[in-house]
DNA sequence: GCGAATTTTTACGACATTTTTACGCGCTGG
DNA sequence: CCAGCGCGTAAAAATGTCGTAAAAATTCGC
């Protein structure tokens, strides 16, 4: 989510609804500009750089429609449509103009915000997806994934490994005691066999230190637990 | 646009509202598929390259967020709910799980009409440019008009094989447990049934890998699930 | 209704993972 | 010193999972 945030441009004329929807927009993590007359929204419209554009048809200068006609003679991005004419040939009208969306007012801010989503989600359906990585040293984990690097080379764990290093990738520092591990991992019951423990933080080391006699990364905290070093 | 007509599949239990939106669409130049319960849209849906579904939400074999989301699974295409339900909670609940547009009962033809008309345009627009053809290695995957090709000869796949696959090119790298592909799949109440996948998991790699038994695509996570790998 | 394609079921050998067992090391306190 | 404890490693045993082929049931097109 570190892509620039979106441009939305607000054209409407009533300054409270303006502002009502402004910061419904600036909730949904978008850039805001706003425009009380259709010549000004058309303005500001074409310096471009606009990735969604939120209308009201009830303006003073001129008909919503013409904005709409207007703008799609250079732009092909969402157009969402606010107004008060609930007949449907209002709609029919706005829509076959192309706009992609039409709500009334009254609308709740959820529903817009919602729709908003929609109409940006659609938009950016190209760009690939990156999942978060951790990086540790060598060692690069994608939870998401579920896949481990280690110098570069993907690293096979078996469920139970994978789990164990998930939870102490998550909690770097700190120190996870057997029986939190042995609860989470094998259930209430097993609290007592950390022998599996030894077991497979042994794997672990195995398969990520770069010396499995000499942990930098999988520490043991002897009585208590096993620590999950981040730094070398 | 003198191109092949429409394919719309509408998801819906009354009777009588599905002849009359069939209708409205049918009146719209598209050809329409019917189905009555979930089960049977999401058959539809994955065995053909349909360009819209109209989806009910209140369905008597389950929940019609629940087809979004599966929907979403494979396919980018637009989607618009009928609904009965007027509570902005449920309008926000679609709207986030993938749909493109919510329209409450009762509702006006001409307005049903515009906004399917506002969904294809941009469905031109955006999906008309950018072929999303996926290619790995020696496999090419055109979600779009669903056909598979390796080493440049066209592979046939059946309905269930297909969606397998658009499934896991979908989520490249990622593990998708098995739950999660047979609930995809199969629906909620396959989870268990493992085996179904071993099987069909098979299918693809007889058909698609170099050596089956040697699998570089479709790996197996055991006792997960499995995961895509795009690379050699 | 019939044949072909597809899906579901079944069975079993091969393999991967988990669990168990055994043993050696180092530290600590009596 | 040495007995006891917790830890680490290795490997065997037990358990569970996977892959494959093929038969049975179902669906689909004609």
């Amino acid at each position: 989510m570190s892509e620039t945030r979106s441009q939305v441009l607000i054209v409407e004329d009533e300054a409270q609804i303006r502002h009502f929807v402004c910061l419904a927009l600036e909730a949904e993590g978008c850039v805001v500009q706003e425009a009380g007359r259709l010549a000004d929204g058309l303005l500001i419209a074409g310096a471009g750089a606009i990735d969604l554009v939120v209308l009201d048809l009830g303006l003073p200068d001129g008909d919503g429609i013409d904005f709409i006609r207007a703008y799609r003679g250079w732009s092909d991005g969402p157009v969402l449509i606010l107004s008060a004419r609930t007949e449907e040939r209002h709609k029919i009208d706005a829509l076959d103009a192309g706009a992609d969306d039409y709500l009334t007012k009254p609308f709740g801010v959820g529903e817009l915000r919602a729709r908003v989503r929609a109409l940006m989600r659609r938009r950016q359906r190209t760009g690939g997806e990156a999942s978060p990585l951790l990086e540790f040293g060598d060692i690069v984990v994608d939870l998401a994934k579920r896949q481990v690097w280690r110098k570069g080379e993907a690293v096979h764990l078996t469920p139970i490994e994978y789990r164990l290093l998930a939870m102490m990738v998550s909690h770097p520092g700190q120190v996870l005691t057997q029986r939190r591990l042995l609860a989470e991992i094998w259930g209430a019951s097993y609290i007592e066999s950390s022998h599996y423990l030894r077991v497979y933080v042994g794997h672990l080391r195995q398969k990520l230190e770069d010396d499995p006699a000499q942990p930098r990364h999988f520490l043991t905290e002897t009585g208590v637990g096993y620590r999950f070093q981040t730094g070398t």
